[in-house]
DNA sequence: CCTTTCGCTACAGAATCGATAGCAAGACGG
DNA sequence: CCGTCTTGCTATCGATTCTGTAGCGAAAGG
Protein backbone atom coordinates (compact mmCIF):
# COMPACT_ATOMS: atom_id res chain seq x y z
CA UNK A 1 0.00 0.00 0.00
CA UNK A 2 3.07 2.12 0.32
CA UNK A 3 1.61 3.90 3.05
CA UNK A 4 3.69 7.29 3.03
CA UNK A 5 2.32 7.98 6.70
CA UNK A 6 3.19 5.60 9.31
CA UNK A 7 3.44 7.74 11.80
CA UNK A 8 0.42 8.04 14.35
CA UNK A 9 1.65 10.78 17.06
CA UNK A 10 1.23 14.66 16.96
CA UNK A 11 4.86 15.66 17.33
CA UNK A 12 6.82 13.18 14.81
CA UNK A 13 8.87 14.82 12.33
CA UNK A 14 7.06 13.86 8.61
CA UNK A 15 7.51 14.97 5.27
CA UNK A 16 8.88 18.51 4.41
CA UNK A 17 9.20 19.16 8.18
CA UNK A 18 11.55 17.98 11.22
CA UNK A 19 10.62 20.75 13.47
CA UNK A 20 8.37 18.02 15.67
CA UNK A 21 5.84 20.68 15.87
CA UNK A 22 1.99 19.35 15.96
CA UNK A 23 1.05 21.97 13.48
CA UNK A 24 2.92 20.66 10.89
CA UNK A 25 1.62 17.39 11.48
CA UNK A 26 -1.52 18.48 11.39
CA UNK A 27 -1.03 20.66 8.34
CA UNK A 28 0.81 17.91 6.58
CA UNK A 29 -2.05 15.59 6.67
CA UNK A 30 -5.02 17.93 5.92
CA UNK A 31 -3.11 19.03 2.75
CA UNK A 32 -3.56 15.64 1.01
CA UNK A 33 -6.60 15.98 -1.40
CA UNK A 34 -10.19 14.44 0.73
CA UNK A 35 -8.94 14.65 4.15
CA UNK A 36 -10.67 18.36 4.69
CA UNK A 37 -13.48 17.06 3.13
CA UNK A 38 -13.92 14.07 4.83
CA UNK A 39 -13.98 15.36 8.27
CA UNK A 40 -16.33 18.32 6.72
CA UNK A 41 -18.92 15.80 5.72
CA UNK A 42 -18.58 13.67 9.66
CA UNK A 43 -20.29 17.24 10.99
CA UNK A 44 -23.30 15.96 10.43
CA UNK A 45 -23.12 12.77 12.37
CA UNK A 46 -22.05 8.99 11.99
CA UNK A 47 -21.66 7.71 8.39
CA UNK A 48 -20.72 4.54 6.92
CA UNK A 49 -17.66 3.72 4.64
CA UNK A 50 -19.92 3.53 1.33
CA UNK A 51 -22.36 6.90 2.33
CA UNK A 52 -19.36 9.07 3.60
CA UNK A 53 -18.13 7.83 -0.38
CA UNK A 54 -20.97 9.19 -1.59
CA UNK A 55 -20.76 12.43 -0.06
CA UNK A 56 -17.58 13.18 -0.87
CA UNK A 57 -18.87 13.16 -4.51
CA UNK A 58 -17.52 8.84 -4.74
CA UNK A 59 -13.88 9.36 -3.64
CA UNK A 60 -11.46 6.44 -4.40
CA UNK A 61 -12.37 3.92 -1.92
CA UNK A 62 -8.35 3.31 -1.93
CA UNK A 63 -7.86 6.97 -0.79
CA UNK A 64 -10.67 7.15 1.45
CA UNK A 65 -9.81 4.05 2.88
CA UNK A 66 -6.50 5.72 3.44
CA UNK A 67 -7.64 9.17 4.87
CA UNK A 68 -9.59 7.48 7.61
CA UNK A 69 -6.71 5.41 8.95
CA UNK A 70 -4.80 8.28 9.08
CA UNK A 71 -7.32 10.44 10.91
CA UNK A 72 -8.60 7.81 13.54
CA UNK A 73 -4.37 6.90 13.71
CA UNK A 74 -4.12 10.66 15.17
CA UNK A 75 -7.90 10.41 16.59
CA UNK A 76 -10.07 12.40 15.15
CA UNK A 77 -12.17 10.08 14.15
CA UNK A 78 -13.56 6.14 15.36
CA UNK A 79 -15.09 3.41 13.76
CA UNK A 80 -18.00 1.44 15.70
CA UNK A 81 -20.86 -0.34 14.36
CA UNK A 82 -22.31 2.34 13.71
CA UNK A 83 -19.91 4.08 10.73
CA UNK A 84 -16.97 6.79 11.32
CA UNK A 85 -17.69 9.54 13.50
CA UNK A 86 -15.94 12.07 15.26
CA UNK A 87 -13.96 11.77 18.72
CA UNK A 88 -13.83 14.68 20.83
CA UNK A 89 -10.93 16.39 18.97
CA UNK A 90 -12.47 15.52 16.14
CA UNK A 91 -15.07 17.74 16.75
CA UNK A 92 -13.01 20.62 17.57
CA UNK A 93 -11.40 20.74 13.99
CA UNK A 94 -14.73 20.28 13.02
CA UNK A 95 -15.66 23.86 14.60
CA UNK A 96 -12.98 25.01 13.07
CA UNK A 97 -14.26 23.81 9.75
CA UNK A 98 -17.60 25.35 10.18
CA UNK A 99 -15.59 28.77 11.20
CA UNK A 100 -14.11 28.05 7.84
CA UNK A 101 -17.29 27.91 5.81
CA UNK A 102 -18.88 31.14 7.13
CA UNK A 103 -15.80 33.01 6.64
CA UNK A 104 -15.80 31.19 3.23
CA UNK A 105 -19.34 32.23 2.28
CA UNK A 106 -18.79 36.24 3.05
CA UNK A 107 -15.87 35.89 1.47
CA UNK A 108 -17.31 35.09 -1.58
CA UNK A 109 -19.95 37.59 -1.38
CA UNK A 110 -17.61 40.16 -0.52
CA UNK A 111 -15.82 39.44 -4.00
CA UNK A 112 -18.63 38.77 -6.02
CA UNK A 113 -18.17 38.66 -9.19
CA UNK A 114 -15.14 40.95 -9.51
CA UNK A 115 -12.38 37.80 -10.10
CA UNK A 116 -9.39 38.27 -11.78
CA UNK A 117 -9.81 38.13 -15.38
CA UNK A 118 -12.49 36.05 -17.08
CA UNK A 119 -10.44 34.11 -20.39
CA UNK B 1 1.33 24.26 -17.44
CA UNK B 2 -1.67 21.68 -17.14
CA UNK B 3 -3.49 24.17 -15.24
CA UNK B 4 -5.52 21.83 -13.22
CA UNK B 5 -7.31 25.54 -11.76
CA UNK B 6 -8.32 27.83 -14.39
CA UNK B 7 -10.81 29.08 -11.90
CA UNK B 8 -10.78 31.93 -10.12
CA UNK B 9 -14.15 32.89 -8.49
CA UNK B 10 -15.04 31.58 -5.33
CA UNK B 11 -17.95 30.49 -6.26
CA UNK B 12 -17.64 27.94 -8.90
CA UNK B 13 -17.53 24.29 -9.48
CA UNK B 14 -14.22 22.65 -8.26
CA UNK B 15 -12.94 18.95 -8.61
CA UNK B 16 -14.96 16.80 -6.89
CA UNK B 17 -18.10 19.42 -5.98
CA UNK B 18 -20.62 21.00 -7.97
CA UNK B 19 -22.28 22.67 -5.28
CA UNK B 20 -21.36 25.63 -6.22
CA UNK B 21 -20.05 26.33 -2.05
CA UNK B 22 -17.37 28.65 -1.73
CA UNK B 23 -16.32 26.25 1.18
CA UNK B 24 -15.62 23.42 -1.60
CA UNK B 25 -13.32 25.79 -3.30
CA UNK B 26 -11.07 26.34 -0.72
CA UNK B 27 -11.43 22.64 0.49
CA UNK B 28 -10.03 21.83 -2.99
CA UNK B 29 -7.15 24.64 -2.82
CA UNK B 30 -6.24 23.91 0.69
CA UNK B 31 -5.90 20.14 -0.18
CA UNK B 32 -3.25 20.25 -1.93
CA UNK B 33 0.08 19.75 -0.78
CA UNK B 34 1.65 23.13 0.38
CA UNK B 35 -1.09 25.70 0.30
CA UNK B 36 -1.78 25.67 3.91
CA UNK B 37 2.19 25.14 4.32
CA UNK B 38 2.38 28.62 2.55
CA UNK B 39 -0.39 30.46 4.09
CA UNK B 40 1.28 29.54 7.15
CA UNK B 41 4.86 30.94 6.41
CA UNK B 42 3.53 34.22 5.23
CA UNK B 43 2.08 34.92 8.47
CA UNK B 44 5.31 36.24 10.31
CA UNK B 45 5.71 38.90 6.96
CA UNK B 46 6.84 39.23 3.02
CA UNK B 47 8.58 37.05 1.57
CA UNK B 48 10.32 36.54 -1.45
CA UNK B 49 9.82 33.43 -3.52
CA UNK B 50 13.05 32.36 -2.77
CA UNK B 51 12.63 32.99 0.75
CA UNK B 52 8.91 31.33 1.14
CA UNK B 53 10.64 28.65 -0.61
CA UNK B 54 13.85 27.94 1.95
CA UNK B 55 10.90 28.10 4.71
CA UNK B 56 8.67 25.75 3.00
CA UNK B 57 11.60 22.90 3.50
CA UNK B 58 12.74 23.33 -0.27
CA UNK B 59 10.09 22.90 -2.04
CA UNK B 60 10.17 22.54 -5.40
CA UNK B 61 9.73 26.15 -7.44
CA UNK B 62 6.95 24.31 -9.51
CA UNK B 63 4.30 23.48 -6.74
CA UNK B 64 5.39 26.70 -4.96
CA UNK B 65 5.00 28.65 -8.28
CA UNK B 66 1.49 26.68 -8.30
CA UNK B 67 0.62 27.66 -5.52
CA UNK B 68 0.98 31.16 -5.51
CA UNK B 69 -0.51 31.54 -8.64
CA UNK B 70 -3.67 29.98 -7.08
CA UNK B 71 -3.53 31.95 -3.60
CA UNK B 72 -3.05 35.04 -5.74
CA UNK B 73 -6.39 34.41 -8.00
CA UNK B 74 -8.12 33.96 -5.03
CA UNK B 75 -7.14 37.38 -3.73
CA UNK B 76 -5.42 36.09 -0.46
CA UNK B 77 -2.13 36.58 -1.42
CA UNK B 78 -0.55 39.46 -3.59
CA UNK B 79 2.89 39.76 -5.14
CA UNK B 80 4.48 43.21 -4.87
CA UNK B 81 8.16 44.70 -5.22
CA UNK B 82 8.72 43.50 -1.81
CA UNK B 83 7.86 40.00 -2.53
CA UNK B 84 4.88 37.77 -1.93
CA UNK B 85 2.19 39.11 1.51
CA UNK B 86 -1.07 38.29 2.88
CA UNK B 87 -3.96 40.64 1.70
CA UNK B 88 -6.35 41.52 3.91
CA UNK B 89 -8.42 38.07 3.03
CA UNK B 90 -5.63 35.62 3.27
CA UNK B 91 -4.88 37.75 6.69
CA UNK B 92 -8.07 36.27 8.28
CA UNK B 93 -7.08 33.02 7.23
CA UNK B 94 -4.14 33.50 8.54
CA UNK B 95 -5.58 34.18 12.07
CA UNK B 96 -7.28 30.60 11.99
CA UNK B 97 -4.73 28.67 11.13
CA UNK B 98 -2.84 30.35 14.09
CA UNK B 99 -5.90 29.13 16.14
CA UNK B 100 -5.23 25.87 14.30
CA UNK B 101 -1.64 26.32 15.55
CA UNK B 102 -2.37 26.72 19.20
CA UNK B 103 -5.13 23.84 19.19
CA UNK B 104 -2.80 21.54 17.79
CA UNK B 105 -0.03 22.24 20.67
CA UNK B 106 -3.07 21.58 23.19
CA UNK B 107 -3.90 18.00 21.17
CA UNK B 108 -0.89 16.73 21.11
CA UNK B 109 -0.12 17.80 24.90
CA UNK B 110 -3.13 15.84 25.83
CA UNK B 111 -2.55 12.56 23.58
CA UNK B 112 1.62 12.82 24.76
CA UNK B 113 3.00 9.86 24.26
CA UNK B 114 0.00 7.39 24.09
CA UNK B 115 -0.04 7.08 20.46
CA UNK B 116 -1.59 4.00 18.68
CA UNK B 117 1.27 1.01 17.94
CA UNK B 118 4.27 1.16 17.49
CA UNK B 119 6.60 -1.03 15.16
C1' DC C 1 -28.79 -21.32 0.66
C1' DC C 2 -29.25 -16.82 -1.42
C1' DT C 3 -29.05 -12.06 -1.38
C1' DT C 4 -27.70 -7.68 0.36
C1' DT C 5 -24.77 -4.69 2.66
C1' DC C 6 -20.70 -3.81 5.05
C1' DG C 7 -15.57 -2.22 5.24
C1' DC C 8 -11.94 -2.55 2.48
C1' DT C 9 -8.15 -4.15 -1.01
C1' DA C 10 -5.90 -5.01 -5.99
C1' DC C 11 -4.61 -3.27 -9.98
C1' DA C 12 -3.50 -0.19 -13.80
C1' DG C 13 -3.78 4.16 -15.95
C1' DA C 14 -3.99 9.25 -15.12
C1' DA C 15 -2.81 13.17 -12.62
C1' DT C 16 0.20 15.48 -9.46
C1' DC C 17 4.50 16.28 -7.16
C1' DG C 18 9.61 16.46 -6.62
C1' DA C 19 14.55 17.55 -7.91
C1' DT C 20 17.52 19.74 -10.79
C1' DA C 21 18.90 22.91 -14.26
C1' DG C 22 18.44 27.10 -16.23
C1' DC C 23 16.26 31.44 -18.37
C1' DA C 24 14.93 36.48 -18.79
C1' DA C 25 14.80 40.76 -16.30
C1' DG C 26 16.38 44.13 -13.19
C1' DA C 27 19.98 46.14 -10.02
C1' DC C 28 24.40 46.98 -8.90
C1' DG C 29 29.56 48.04 -9.56
C1' DG C 30 33.42 49.11 -12.62
C1' DC D 1 29.06 48.45 -21.86
C1' DC D 2 30.34 44.37 -19.23
C1' DG D 3 30.17 41.09 -15.82
C1' DT D 4 27.88 39.51 -11.84
C1' DC D 5 24.36 38.93 -8.56
C1' DT D 6 19.65 38.32 -7.20
C1' DT D 7 14.88 38.16 -8.53
C1' DG D 8 10.62 35.39 -10.04
C1' DC D 9 9.72 31.62 -12.51
C1' DT D 10 9.61 27.69 -16.31
C1' DA D 11 11.34 23.01 -18.50
C1' DT D 12 12.02 18.53 -18.02
C1' DC D 13 11.52 13.96 -16.37
C1' DG D 14 11.40 10.45 -12.88
C1' DA D 15 8.81 9.40 -8.50
C1' DT D 16 4.78 9.55 -5.85
C1' DT D 17 -0.15 9.91 -5.34
C1' DC D 18 -4.91 9.71 -6.94
C1' DT D 19 -8.66 7.77 -9.76
C1' DG D 20 -11.79 4.22 -11.48
C1' DT D 21 -13.31 -0.29 -11.60
C1' DA D 22 -13.66 -4.80 -10.00
C1' DG D 23 -14.11 -7.71 -6.42
C1' DC D 24 -13.17 -10.10 -1.78
C1' DG D 25 -14.44 -11.95 2.93
C1' DA D 26 -17.49 -11.17 6.77
C1' DA D 27 -21.85 -10.26 8.73
C1' DA D 28 -26.99 -9.84 8.60
C1' DG D 29 -31.48 -11.08 6.98
C1' DG D 30 -34.85 -13.97 4.59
Amino acid sequence: MTDTHPAKRPRQTVRGSTSGRPLMLLLDVLGQRWTLRVLWELRDGRQSFRALRERCDAVSPTVLSQRLKQLRELGLIDLAGDGYGMTGDGAELGKMLAQLDIWAERWAEARGGEASAAP
